[in-house]
DNA sequence: AGCACGCCGACT
DNA sequence: GTCGGCGTGCTC
């Protein structure tokens, strides 16, 4: 018997996924650990890898490892067992996971930290880090507010001043940024950001959290990341898009969050307006800050309204805000005119009232051949563009208020008018218009209603403080569950109905679903075999090239063997594309 | 991934 | 008879 260490080599495929034992040369004995990296043979050729287990081996046929790599370890044997539950949820390799946890260049040994802090606040958090610092366990939480003024920072301290690491995840590098300038005039030299894109300072920011009683602040990367002494992570916005990786392994900040809480057992805070339904379904514990999740909400009743973007009682609103020499936001959600109109008269979408098709601008319905008619709820003849394109709706306005106050994001003229994606960089306004909320709920796909309120949420961020600052909601449900749970200012009750249509649809989180995706490889046979009763699978859907198939209900054990299935289809030629959780199907 | 192995055609 | 093209399979 001779020392021996399991490794996984870094080779991105399912046959490694066990690693392999080698023989511990005794001149690396005191530097194998369990995270280390190494350097092993590996048919032939030197690879790196990662160690997973130590032991002790019969020589027999062991290679030796030929070096280690670095000075520290990259995990340790809890975040390993996350890694590892994340490569199976994912179904992803191994090493892919292994690979999220690994700084670009080879990690030093980090110097740990010479400053003290002290300090505390009346903020919801500060009881939470109080009783962290104190050792207690707390149930996952979403504190359910706004969180961009920052003022809660301090409030963390208690985590520091014993020692621990607080982790801050943010969806984007400029909230990263901000939050990390928040916390620098607090905290001081405690505070480490990864929010630099190249290697080196991603790297230096990962040595630093590896010392205990930080604050880490970074993009979603860093949920994958060690960091020394964690006892309380901080997830801010964890609904948003981006909270989601785009390509295979396609992680979710909060399930991995929520299982490396379990595991490594740290406090755990989800932060934002609205906490998505996934996370309000996994019992996580609500704690409101304040009456109100977002500010003032005022609704302008567009049903006896006739055609236009803008109301004739939102007009006088924007203008008298221009003239106080204050700033408007204008929001559509959508940035192209869609195919689909609706009436001027009643507003309501434009349908066959032979098959039910969604009309454009078009002569016959290009569903069942009928010629279209006037409009089916109230016989209007006028039909509009859905959808408001910022370009008209800015000309609308500046052409009714006789002068040009308003233009498209970003902001030029007082009053700016854009879509979602320019809200990350809007700036603050007295008022803040969604122009279009009814707009806003027919889309496709099981998420509209979530995403909806999401959306207007976010607006709400968007409103200055200072009297009259308010959000402005057109539309002609005003009686609608969206429009009344703005009004309300809490998104509970919307979300946890959400929840119970989604039990009752068999959606998620009440069911699993898995989208495929097999790019090329098109004499590759796609099977199911082994797929539980429970499971349906919908498919193929032929895109070009593209094969598209959706999996969804109570998968089991199915994802193993997946992991399998999805090995062969690569080995046999194909680009497969595993969407776990996809949020748009 | 990347290396060996093997089967095939091309060329000394 | 040997060289090198790349498709297939395996890696302690």
């Amino acid at each position: 018997m001779t020392p021996a260490a399991r490794v996984v080599p870094n080779v991105p495929s399912f046959s490694v996924d066990d690693g392999f034992w080698y023989s511990i040369p005794s001149h690396l004995e005191s530097d194998i650990e369990i995270g280390r990296l190494v350097r092993v043979p590996l048919s032939g050729r030197r690879v790196r890898g990662w160690v997973v287990e130590i032991g002790e081996r019969d020589q027999g046929r062991l290679k030796p490892i030929a070096g280690v790599s670095g000075e520290v370890p990259v995990f340790d044997r809890k975040l390993l067992e996350s890694l590892t539950w994340a490569s199976n949820h994912y179904v992803a390799p191994r090493s892919v996971l292994l690979s999220k946890a690994t700084p670009p260049n080879l990690p030093k040994k980090s110097p740990g930290p010479d400053l003290d802090f002290v300090g505390s606040t009346d903020h919801p958090l500060g009881d939470f880090a109080e009783d962290t610092a104190q050792g207690r366990a707390r149930p996952i939480t979403a504190l359910v507010g706004q969180w961009k003024d920052l003022s809660w920072l301090v409030s963390v301290g208690p985590v520091l001043t014993t020692g621990g690491s607080v982790l801050i995840v943010a969806a984007t590098i400029a909230e990263s940024r901000r939050i990390e300038s928040a916390a620098s005039s607090v905290f001081g030299e405690l505070v480490v950001a990864a929010n630099g894109d190249d290697d080196r300072s991603i790297t230096t920011a990962w040595v630093q959290a590896q010392a205990p009683g930080r604050v880490v602040i970074g993009t979603p990367r860093v949920a994958t990341w060690a960091v020394g002494g964690l006892r309380l992570a901080l997830v801010i916005e964890e609904s948003r898009r981006a909270m989601k990786e785009r390509q295979t392994p396609t992680l979710h900040v909060r399930d991995v969050m929520v299982t490396r809480s379990r595991i490594e057992r740290f406090n755990l805070v989800f932060f934002g307006p609205t906490p998505g339904v996934e996370l309000v379904g996994s019992g996580a514990e609500i704690v409101r800050m304040g009456n109100r999740a977002w500010p003032l909400v005022e609704v302008v009743d567009r049903s006896e309204d006739t055609g236009g973007f803008v109301s004739s009682r939102t007009m006088p609103a924007i203008e008298g805000v221009v003239d106080s020499g204050r700033s408007v936001f204008v929001f559509t959600h959508r940035r192209r005119a869609s195919a689909s109109t609706r009436c001027s008269q009643c507003r309501m979408l434009r349908r066959c009232t032979q098959c039910g098709w969604r009309l454009g601008r078009v002569a016959s319905c290009p569903n069942c051949d009928a010629p279209t008619q006037l409009c089916a709820k109230c016989g209007g003849e006028a039909f509009e563009e859905m959808g408001t394109v910022p370009e008209r709706l800015a000309e609308e306005m500046n052409r009714r208020a006789g002068r040009p106050i308003a233009d498209v994001s970003p902001a030029v003229a007082p009053v700016t008018v854009g879509t979602e994606r320019d809200l990350a960089s809007a700036q603050e306004a007295a008022l803040v218009v969604a122009a279009d909320v009814d707009g806003m709920l027919l889309g496709t796909g099981y998420r509209v209603a979530e995403e909806a309120l999401r959306q207007l949420a976010r607006l709400g961020s968007l409103v200055a403080g200072g009297t009259g600052s308010r959000l402005l909601l057109q539309t002609s449900t005003p009686d609608s569950a969206l429009v009344k749970t703005m009004r309300r200012g809490d998104p509970m009750p919307y979300l946890e109905r959400i929840l119970v249509e989604r039990a009752r649809d068999r959606f998620p989180p009440s069911a699993d679903l898995i989208a495929i995706e097999l790019r090329g490889g098109k004499d590759v046979a796609v099977d199911f075999d082994g797929a539980p009763s429970e499971a349906t699978i919908m498919g193929p859907i032929q895109d070009g090239e593209d094969r598209r198939w959706l999996i969804s209900g109570k998968l089991g054990s199915f994802r193993r063997d997946l992991r399998q299935l999805v090995g062969r289809w690569r080995d046999a030629g194909a680009t497969v594309r595993v969407d776990v959780d996809p949020i748009d199907i």
